[in-house]
DNA sequence: CGAAAAATTGTTATCGTTAACATTCCTAAC
DNA sequence: GTTAGGAATGTTAACGATAACAATTTTTCG
């Protein structure tokens, strides 16, 4: 037996009262009488009405939702990020819906097109950039839905911007390892001829620059940077994998900068299979401090980046584009990262 | 500069056509004529025109999306379980909008709420069930949303109900340390007086019972069975807490069945605390196989669950219920689990 | 050539809700 | 006893899109 859905006007007629009064009722807006309250109310709870919240937002326009779409959610950062911006949305009676968007660019603008359609007040953005997904997002910004970027390129006047700072955070890891006088130093997770977009490999060269070790392009290797088909997705099998690669070199890395914590772990496997021991053999840093960091053995020496925060603050900054109708100026926030040191770099902490 | 979004009207105008055949345009459907499409399109691209999914929802009566409500996002079961769901509704045109309840049975309801409210076709529920969410429940089924709930009680004839087999899990891990002599066996994760509604819980107790072992409650810890206003989270703290209790008693345990792997995880700090080996002193069993086990050291005896699978199968129930529109038989599917043997049980694999 | 079928566009009504205004009744104040 | 203004409810018209049907033109083909 299929019960449709009860509507305001089908409460209001058997109540006896027009869809008006309903609607206050169940709003809890305007005068209504005490017995006609207690009416209404019995038939609402009878005929387990409920609102239409298409119907409602579509004549308000307004959602009290925002949209929030994650790169990979695997990722211990998209979840606490989640649930930081979950906690600033609910605080301010704002629903949040997320969404993944894995593998292609295709899919971030899938992700983007069923919030803005879906009229999502606003919408957090975490995703790798690509181009595609960047000139659809260009679309939603000029549309007048408020954004935010969270870790991602994304140049707009009205799109603010917060961020771990990945720069001194991947130069601050290198520096680490030059002072436990580490000179051949590898990377892991990106190539040079991505154009070293990548803010943790600047901040590697920086940093080796500023204490003249030559950079060895062979030293540093990731994924090929993918067609926008595919964003440059950094796992354990890729920290595996080049780890491999760079053991196998002639003159192999004494230490490894690796781009995030699950291609640290990655390596650690490939550097556990060749037989060599970290941190004496081979020193490696990570980046994130995911919850597993401090379990891997040796537990990992990486960079912490605040995830929470970064929520916190991509959520505050919408919910004030939302409220505030008109232009604010852009507002860009680079957080400081802090650099754990465990036993994957010195022994015994 | 505030550019109002354009509506299907205001196209229509500016072409000098009808609303109507606007829609016909941008959703693909009925005759429209080589020339007429080509105006409306540049005009489309011109003012920046999206569809406002309310009215389109609002009218047509669906909406294209399913919602997925998720306990603990930080788990790598919840995000497993996301991926597949989302893959799964994605290649049948479905998308996937996923709500975060922690801690409480409100959030839990404010989750059902802004899904139901927001008319998605059909809600895949995975978080942990209390009283007061499984009402809510209720009246969202019954007022003819398609449920269906993973790896949680809720009992419902029109609700479908796919799990990993616990029971037997749980049968399973403890079998295994009887099988390597434990007789003092410790569970951490839940009590007794919770009435085991944990099903990982009786499978241990089942398997003692088998083997003729008496079940010593001092043995088997918990946080207590938490009022509805927060659900019983098990984490990694809990772990560590749990095997503190343990290992104070006079005849300490031999063996621990934990909950889950972070339980597990954190049961093995406290353990190396203690200055005890493991598996020498005490051999611990987790469950799930999140990444994490491969990496902790030793790496962790674990029952593996098959997450995707859950995911996808939830899905396809789902969407099953979501286009047959009239009453399908409730379908229970319960997935076997696998015990993955490492070295917290036993030295050397 | 003429009729049926296909192609093109338009009209109307409606999805369920609520903002804005209108109406009625009642109470209190002078 | 009139009047002002709350209190309670109703009416109307949207929000933006589309299903269903109608109207007109063009094509097809016996």
């Amino acid at each position: 037996m299929k019960k449709k859905q009860a509507t305001l006007s089908e409460i209001a007629e058997t109540v006896g009262v027009t869809s008006m009064t309903v609607s206050r009722v169940v709003n809890k807006s305007g005068y209504v009488s005490d017995e006609t309250r207690t009416k209404v109310l019995r038939a609402v709870k009878e005929m387990n009405y409920r609102q239409n919240g298409l119907a409602r937002n579509l004549r308000r326009q307004r959602t009290e939702t925002i949209g929030l779409v994650l790169g990979d959610i695997s990722n211990p950062y998209s979840t606490e990020l989640a649930r930081a911006v979950r906690e600033t949305a609910l605080a301010k009676g704002f629903n949040l819906f997320i969404c993944i968007s894995e593998q292609s660019a295709k899919e971030d603008i899938t992700a983007f097109e069923s919030l803005a359609n879906h009229s999502v007040d606003g919408i957090i953005v975490a995703t790798r950039a690509n181009a595609e997904g960047n000139d659809y997002l260009r679309g939603i910004v000029d549309s007048n839905i408020p954004v935010v970027v969270v870790g991602r390129d994304f140049q707009h006047e009205m799109v603010d911007f917060v961020s771990a700072d990945n720069l001194s955070g991947g130069f601050e890891a290198t520096q680490h390892l030059i002072d436990l006088g580490h000179t051949r130093i590898g990377f892991i997770g990106a190539t040079l001829s991505g154009g070293a977009s990548l803010k943790r490999l600047q901040g590697y060269l920086q940093a080796l620059e500023q204490h003249d070790i030559e950079v060895d392009e062979r030293l540093i290797t990731g994924r090929k940077q993918a067609i926008s088909e595919v964003p440059g997705y950094s796992t354990e099998k890729m920290g595996y994998e080049g780890m491999k690669r760079l053991l196998s070199l002639p003159k192999r890395p004494t230490a490894i900068f690796a781009r995030n914590d699950f291609t640290a772990i990655g390596a650690m496997t490939a550097i556990n299979e060749a037989g060599l021991k970290i941190p004496e053999d081979i020193a490696i840093v990570g980046f994130d401090d995911i919850p597993m960091a401090v379990h891997t053995s040796p537990p990992l020496t990486t960079v912490r980046q605040p995830m929470r925060l970064q929520g916190q603050i991509a959520a505050e900054m919408l919910l004030q584009r939302i409220e505030n109708e008109e232009g604010l100026e852009r507002i860009e926030r680079v957080l400081n990262c802090e650099l754990i040191i465990r036993n994957s770099t010195v022994l015994s902490s």
